[in-house]
DNA sequence: CCCTGATTCGC
DNA sequence: GCGAATCAGG
């Protein structure tokens, strides 16, 4: 890869735009965080807006919500952070970061577009297969760690599900781990994988919690893929 | 550890 | 000019 004119302009923008060397180089595409920096030093497009107030890349923070740990089953889960869902949440936006590619926190989720085969350019994450809804569970479930191999279809419960989980439209004062909301090129080996939304909206995100060991997903999410198949059959 | 950016230096 | 290796920091 070289640098041509589309991909230098489109270096200096992400790196106007605060984006970190290595989410510009995932972006680009065949170049390193390395090359990344050294072509920024070479254009000389060192110091980015990060007088004052930066608030960096957009990464929401969760403890920048009222939280709740709360601990409605006897094992004592250690969740990250636990909220309670309630508000819709609240990205405090910093002054001046005209951030074009940020899309406002509208929890809307599209009407469960058909699933287009977009054309995957990078790694497509695994999907988790659809997750059967699944009620608080008053107390632990044998874990009996299997896939349940499905087809790739999201299905528009499982987003409802997971969109009432976040955004919180449960009335019951249910309890969930908030999302850190992560971008696909945001991901790394460990953070959790579950997709948030429209694959094909700007809003699609993923969970991006902390993920154990080489889950895919955190522990949140991982219950919720990994059931207990009590009845299940041997798919040959 | 994992992540940043900064610098060096052989190519 | 390029970018891997390395360094320094959070």
């Amino acid at each position: 890869m070289s640098w041509t004119e589309e991909r230098i302009e489109l270096l200096t923008r992400l790196w106007g735009e605060g984006r970190s060397a290595s989410q510009i180089a995932a972006e680009l595409g065949g170049v390193t965080r390395n090359a990344v920096i050294g072509k920024v030093h070479r254009l000389k497009l060192d110091n980015r807006p990060k007088g004052g107030s930066d608030e960096s890349v957009a990464e929401i923070t969760p403890a920048a919500i009222p939280v709740a740990v709360a601990a409605p089953s006897p094992a004592p889960v250690p969740e990250p952070v636990v909220v309670v869902a309630q508000a819709p949440a609240p990205r405090p936006e910093p002054e001046a970061a005209p951030v074009p590619q940020r899309p406002t926190p509208a929890p809307s989720i599209a009407p469960a577009a058909a699933p287009a085969p977009a054309a995957p350019r990078i790694l497509t994450p695994t999907l988790p297969s659809t997750p059967p809804l699944r009620a608080p569970m008053p107390q632990r479930q044998p874990m009996v760690h299997s896939i349940g191999a499905t087809a790739l279809k999201m299905s528009p419960e499982t987003e409802a599900f997971e969109d009432a989980q976040i955004f919180g439209h449960s009335e019951g004062g249910e309890v969930v781990p908030m999302s850190r909301n992560l971008t696909l090129v945001q991901l790394s080996e460990r953070t959790c994988k579950w997709p948030l939304g429209d694959p094909l909206s700007p809003d699609f995100r993923f969970c991006g919690n902390h993920s154990q060991d080489s889950s895919p997903y955190c522990k949140h999410h991982a219950r919720i893929a990994f059931q207990p198949v009590s009845e299940r059959r041997r798919v040959r």
